[in-house]
DNA sequence: TAAGATCACATACGCCCCGTATGTAGATGA
DNA sequence: TCATCTACATACGGGGCGTATGTGATCTTA
């Protein structure tokens, strides 16, 4: 029974410290989480996450690098599979919504996040998502479905948007009420950037 | 030369600690603010700290509450010597997105505070801001100027929208395009409220 | 395949920061 | 004027973090 080679078990014990971070700064927070307490969770120590990540924040932003790409992923899926290219983009906005619904989501790339590496926009991984976003609106003003608008200053907006009516969709009393008010709102801002505006 | 009555000497250092708090947590932040160190620069020690305020979630609220109060004042006044009504929605949604500009708001306000608070809309102060933007949308939407939506739930989605145009235009190289950027991707997002759409 | 170099972690130490428990001087009220 | 209360300061203990150092296993090279 051999062993696994260095590199494998290196990529391992990084996946190992980026679960148990992730599962700990989704449920008490970035600030509540002791790196005493999770490392030994996943059965190391501080040092193995110093030797890694240079300090929490590092480790902050794998944990962070991971989500996203995850969601990126989604988002990138609903938009393959969309009838129009307008309808992709809609349905891109609610997926995103849907995501930031999740707790976990909330805390880490909402709350903590910004907090601790400071303007999401800046972060290399959560462009993904925006330049996802930039990248159909531009094809959407380029075919002038939208108006001649920055495409990139409306995706990082739009990225506000939705992030809040997740906000208020989670911490609605009545989730599936404030789900349809936050949609029926968002789908009427959304209908200000078509170039020949639907009939409310 | 009489001594000043006692409860004008409590609000006196209530206010110290207030000021010297907003200082420290809108240049270094929250996390970063030593408790002795900003209590001693108002000449105080955290004792005092610990008897007005509880702790360190206490004096940033009170905080927070004291910067809310002063915006809430600059968007009634916005509101209030507006032309028309939907014009001074209008001029109330970039007067927020000038105010959250300020690097001390972007800090406390955008980043810390919700970190350390939870969801902004649950905090009795940030709620002044949008009562006033609900309290506008119900009166549109009365009028028929507006599509029928949930005003309340519009006007926290659109906080998400102003706030992130403001962190777009903050961190932006060329902070005069990208703000010219932003207004006109507002703007845009806004006439998909209007009940007969302006033409692009 | 054996010796040396390297790397992936663990251990150990000190500092700072925070929360609480306790002390105290001055204002208040009879 | 004395008892009480209040607004703070001081003192103490604990925990978390960053760094310096140690160590055993793996890789390299001849």
């Amino acid at each position: 029974m051999a062993h696994k080679p260095r590199t494998e078990m290196i990529a391992e014990t990084r996946a190992k410290l980026v679960t148990a971070a992730r599962k700990a700064f989704g449920t008490v927070g970035y600030a509540e989480a002791s790196m005493d307490d999770f490392t030994a969770e996943a059965g190391l120590t501080r040092g193995a996450l110093y030797h890694h990540f240079g300090d929490k924040k590092g480790l902050l932003q794998a944990v962070i690098a991971e989500i996203d790409g995850e969601m990126s992923a989604r988002m990138s899926a609903v938009t393959r599979q969309a009838p129009s290219r307008w309808q992709g983009f809609v349905d891109e906005c609610v997926t995103y919504v849907e995501m930031a619904l999740d707790p976990e989501i909330q805390r880490i790339i909402l709350r903590d996040g910004p907090a601790v590496l400071g303007d999401p926009s800046q972060w290399s991984s959560q462009t993904a998502c925006i330049r996802n976003m930039t990248a159909t609106l531009e094809k959407l003003i380029e075919e002038r479905t939208v108006r001649t608008i920055d495409p990139r200053a409306t995706a990082h907006i739009l990225n506000g948007t939705m992030l809040y009516a997740s906000l208020l969709i989670a911490n609605a009393e009545d989730q599936r009420k404030a789900s349809q008010e936050a949609v029926r709102a968002m789908t009427a801002l959304l209908d200000g950037l078509l170039a020949k505006p639907e009939a409310a």
